[in-house]
DNA sequence: TTGTACGCGTTATCAG
DNA sequence: CTGATAACGCGTACAA
């Protein structure tokens, strides 16, 4: 299958190829007579014009990266990034952009990949996911006139282009929540201490308590093992009234492992989760969490960073979307 | 931040642009010294080929493209993905492929991406997920020469790169599982009937029964709440022992819906599923499944296609990977 | 060992 | 309204 090229068309349609791309871009007032031939060669050869080339010319590929700041097998295995990773994919397709993917099995390659798909022109733009803290990315970025879209992620910098929740707000609602409940000795599973996430949701439940005991406070990686382990160590050293968990896939973990250790949830212990991933509703004891509207969030970031590329005026802006609790089984109150 | 381009390093180094082209692609022998300034030259400027121009003239793209041939919001929420997207992600990396993804949300657009991706030369090849039945994308393909592999689908067609696994075999498997353990009514919630693996599914579930009764086969969509329903049905209508599922999505759904409608779980009535998602073995009960191996299919349809692009002697090979039984709480038998 | 010249397929500019 | 022509940035025969 011969790959054929806008000369062709043009010599079958006996016109010149400039006419060829013009009657392809509908851009000239082209006669209906000669727009016919074309579109008639067109469809006759089987022509399709070659995004390289075009991209070579017009120094846009359409293309948007996105960069998993986390290991592929990690950022995958979280229920958080399906949602997110949907909604930029739909987004994209429907503004004729296309999406390139990295990640990596290697740790910190991937600000690498973010930036080498940017310098060797792959793409026009790319959004960045949930990055760790103390990288330098976003300088590199910005120095360089990159397009981007930081998104689930708050940093020390302002006015950069990012759609985020607020974390700390959050997680201090979502304390407030357990308190009113009656539960008094709230413990907090949190993640790595290097994410952003963990520190502002750590932040948060500081906030919201009277006096706060470090030895409630564990870290977990991003897993249900994580969860489960956290748990029977916190609960072989401390009494609990609630776990809260920095996501969903820990308090699963912090459920089975409060299960298996004889507790009756919720009637010996609480659980509470954030994100609200699909695999909390189904739980039993169902889960209570906090909702973050991932599909929102992707959907706003690829949205922006499409306006950044294509409006030449418009940089940017700092959008925060609100969180949710959502009430289930796991926390009745005491 | 201007582009450097590979004249402007030719300059700054004294030497052709295509003595530079030579010293980064090191291919032919260049002194040492012209070596030494052109590196030099290149770390100066901060110089980084374009991909774009590259691809144009050696007409590769060093880029793969998945589809998933279900609308984005489905294929996502199936824990099925992640999997094997992170695989085909880890793979290509390794190999220095890009990955450009293409979804949609429109049902028939999806095969439309995949032959626009290769048409427009954005991608050197593609790898398909999980089609529905009777469409014919797949000789489109092969008429046209481009390269692909299918994953997760069974086809009359022979001689074609495919990486699946038995869906026959291992739901025959599944439910003499369940005979074994005891069980006798043996109720099969499939999904859309379109579906090759629904249907692969369902016959070797007819398979393996002594009789078949078509009371006891549902169709549900590839959702919890399709498993729910579909369950409620059931269990008002019928008599059941054991309910397997198509996945563990549907599985969990019913689940909860046996659950809800006083059953207990696995007393009263059992529970299986496929896939083995992370979520099965933090359901409560733990939940039964078939594992299909989903990474290891990701590493091998991105191997196989690479391999496709790449060398020239080889069109690919049918692999069939193997399923195995994780068995949990959800079954313990009769 | 290195430089020159051409071409990859398209769009943009400039005539006409 | 349409056709030459030049460029986009690079790789590679061919020549030197």
């Amino acid at each position: 299958m011969k790959k054929i090229t806008i000369k062709e068309v043009a010599k079958y349609a006996e016109v010149s190829p400039s006419t060829v791309s013009r009657v392809l871009s509908n851009d000239y007032r082209i006669s209906e007579e000669t727009q016919k031939k074309v579109r008639k060669a067109v469809k006759k050869l089987g022509y399709h014009p070659n995004a390289i080339a075009r991209s070579l010319v017009t120094q846009k590929t359409k293309t948007l990266g996105l960069i998993l700041s986390r290991p592929a097998e990690e950022a995958f295995a979280n229920p958080f990034f399906p949602g997110i990773l949907q909604s930029i994919a739909s987004i994209s397709q429907e503004k004729g952009f296309s999406l390139l993917l990295a990640s990596s099995r290697d740790y910190h390659k991937e600000h690498e990949e973010a930036l080498k798909m940017l310098r060797y022109g792959k793409v026009d733009g790319v959004i960045l996911m949930a990055s760790r803290v103390n990288d330098d990315i976003v300088k590199q970025l910005i120095n360089n006139n990159y397009p981007f879209v930081l998104v689930g992620r708050s940093l020390e910098l302002n006015e950069i282009p990012i759609v985020n929740n607020d974390n700390i707000k959050a997680s201090y609602q979502a304390v407030k929540f357990l308190i009113n409940k009656g539960y008094e000795k709230i413990a907090f599973i949190s993640g790595p201490q290097e994410y952003v996430v963990s520190q502002d949701r750590e932040k948060g439940y500081k906030k919201a308590l009277k006096e706060y005991n470090p030895a409630l406070v564990r870290y977990s990686g991003f897993s249900y093992k994580g969860g489960y382990r956290q748990t029977q160590i916190l609960l072989g050293e401390q009494e609990v009234d609630v776990i809260l968990s920095l996501d969903d896939m820990i308090a699963s973990g912090a459920l089975r492992a409060a299960q298996n250790s004889g507790y009756d949830v919720p009637r010996d212990i609480a659980i509470m989760g954030f994100n609200d991933d699909p695999m909390a509703a189904y739980l039993k004891p169902s889960l209570t969490t906090v909702r973050i509207p991932v599909v929102k969030m992707g959907e706003k970031a690829a949205e922006m960073l499409i306006r950044i590329i294509t409006e030449k005026d418009y940089s940017g802006e700092e959008i925060i979307v609100s969180t949710e609790i959502i009430e289930r089984e796991s926390t009745p109150g005491i």
